[in-house]
DNA sequence: AAATAACTACCTACTGGTCGATAATTTTGC
DNA sequence: GCAAAATTATCGACCAGTAGGTAGTTATTT
């Protein structure tokens, strides 16, 4: 693993768990073993790492959901799927998603970070609008909307509460 | 307002818009004409502040939804009444909840704060199993988690892509 | 030679927090 | 009724630590 790629995984550890505001290119650089002049070489400012953390957040998330029509083709319901990457985030990772929390604070983040996290929403409804529709749901967009929604939030209030059992009685 | 409620209410502000690290002692200071270091004397610790914060927000927020079975009583749907508050706050405030922000960042609080924002959420898990109760829901519990994460997240969602339609489409 | 990836040293700004001092107000004891 | 004592709310000055970022340099690799 390059340094660089060392660097936003370090950083992707801190968001999910604090936010934008819990790393700081000392912590980053100490932790991969580098000055955090460095950390500079890599990315400019502190706005380039968020969103180049949150671009490449969004491409994995969605290059691990796989293609909606693919799955209910065989014999995979697509949201079950979805709802699945979401409980191995949380219990696996112990950590938020990386988009619900910079989404919690959007207001206050860097125009090019807020813009990937938008992008991440985005990208996630397309993907749950098609997956409703492969599953004969009358109304595809409402449906999407209302099941990032729900995991989205169930992930907030498992982690706050510390007991993963909310999640799973909120996706029963 | 003493300067005590004008500290915490620009807090709740900053807070709202950015999460726990999004407000120092001096900005909170100046904005309410004071220094910073008579902020300390009301409260002694940025985890004291905070903590006061949230245990403010939920008393307030409790207060305004008033008695599940008061409002069934009056003829009105608690959940619609619940729904109503976060609504207000999106769209009125133009804010997150206070307590979803805090809580997705909550890996990161200082103990006490992470314990009132761990308060707001049982509150309102204890208010909504009430209310789906009087409702005749089957399984309140279900329903109550249920209820919170979808609000929860339709707003953090509406938020990020800067778009009510959502959180209404999210609630429809 | 050029590009890559790191370094040391430094900058300014801001962070939460402490200290002792200072008025103004309120409470207490005689 | 009044002086002394205590409380309340503020201040200026300061501290050590950390923040993101810059400039110029060095070593390694291509």
């Amino acid at each position: 693993m390059s340094k660089k790629e060392a660097l936003l995984k370090a950083a992707e550890n801190k968001v999910r768990l604090g936010g934008y505001s819990n790393f700081s290119f000392r912590e980053l650089a100490s932790e991969v073993g580098i000055k955090s002049a460095s950390v500079h070489y890599h990315f400019p400012t502190k706005a380039d790492l968020g969103a180049e953390l949150a671009h490449q957040y969004t491409n994995s998330f969605l290059a691990a959901l796989g293609e909606p029509n693919e799955l209910k083709a065989s014999g995979k319901n697509p949201i079950d799927v979805y709802t699945q990457l979401f409980r191995s985030a949380l219990v696996t990772d112990r950590k938020m998603c990386l988009c619900g929390l910079l989404g919690a604070e959007s207001d206050s983040l860097p125009d090019k970070v807020r813009l990937e996290v938008k992008r991440f929403f985005n990208q996630n409804l397309t993907w749950l609008s098609a997956a409703h529709l492969a599953n004969g749901e009358l109304n595809p967009t409402k449906a999407a909307i209302q099941t990032v929604s729900l995991l989205e939030g169930a992930m907030m209030i498992s982690k706050t509460l510390d007991d993963n059992s909310y999640f799973e009685l909120a996706t029963q």
